[in-house]
DNA sequence: ATGGTTGAGCGTCAA
């Protein structure tokens, strides 16, 4: 199974390039985050044309939102918590037709948080921190986790190498002590992140690059914030992974790059 | 300290 996740950054602007993220990747699944529709806009006729009948989605006008496509029949979870309470469109888990069985998949978009990293002076920040320890908390108490792959948009780089400059990034959200132990604490109920699995920690690694940036390539100041993460039992069946980088150059692009994980599942 | 760019959708707000 070939999972891909990507922040489409407004799913009606960039279909079409969806169509060129299935023609490189040929994926089974895609993870979309800010897919900016709300359910009775969305392109319905679109999940079929990608080969990819099967979808779920949970949109709101003008921010955030999430959807799945797929080309295994796929089933939505009812009854997963309302995070922080907002009804924000952030989250949308499915299970995955799989041959050992299903695989639950979370799609998430995880707050940005806003520009100052201070929880008392900033309430987007304190929302973020909020949510992963909201996260964290689900899955702590869901027990031993089997089958159950989390992919997302989740706006934090944890590791030195997931940022262009450690030590300039450490006040900068995104990468600031307090979400980086926060998003650490949550893998840890758990997964193992399966993009590190392939690329080690002592190689840089991105996902996303500024719109605010002359030539993106050239500064190269990006951040890794999308993940795939994979519940312990599934490590042995991780077989390859990409990160589309070159869709960053793609007219009209989003500032996230796809990334792909491949499972024997 | 600020600016730099983009999207939704028409005000700015969010990223």
């Amino acid at each position: 199974m070939r999972l891909v996740t990507w922040n489409i950054n407004s799913l009606r602007l960039r279909a079409g390039l969806l169509a060129r993220v299935v023609a490189d990747l040929a994926p089974d699944v895609i993870c979309l985050q800010e897919t900016k529709v709300p359910d009775e806009l969305f392109p319905s006729e679109l999940p079929e044309a990608l080969g990819l009948p099967y979808v779920a989605r949970r949109g709101m006008k003008s921010y955030n939102g999430t959807a799945i496509f797929s080309r295994r029949p796929l089933q939505v979870l009812e009854g997963t918590p309302d995070w922080c309470g907002k009804d924000d469109r952030r989250h949308l888990a499915v299970a995955i037709h799989a041959a050992g069985g299903p695989i639950e998949l979370h799609n998430f978009y995880v707050p940005a948080g806003g520009d100052v990293p201070d929880p008392d002076a900033n309430p987007k920040f304190a929302h973020k921190l909020d949510f992963i320890a909201e996260a964290r908390d689900y899955f702590a108490t869901r027990g031993n986790l089997t089958r159950v792959v989390v992919a997302g948009d989740l706006n934090i780089a944890p590791l030195e190498n997931d940022v262009w400059s450690h030590r300039q990034l450490l006040d900068v959200v995104s990468h600031t002590p307090p979400e980086t132990t926060g998003l650490t604490a949550w893998l840890d109920t758990g997964f193992t992140d399966a993009v590190r699995w392939f690329v080690p920690p002592e190689e840089r690694h991105f996902t996303w690059w500024s719109y605010r940036n002359r030539d993106w390539r050239v500064s190269d100041r990006g951040r890794r914030l999308d993940h795939v993460w994979v519940s312990h039992d599934l490590v042995q069946r991780l077989r390859s992974h990409v990160t589309l980088k070159e869709a960053r150059d793609w007219p009209q692009t989003s500032d996230h790059v796809p990334v792909c994980v491949e499972l024997d599942a």
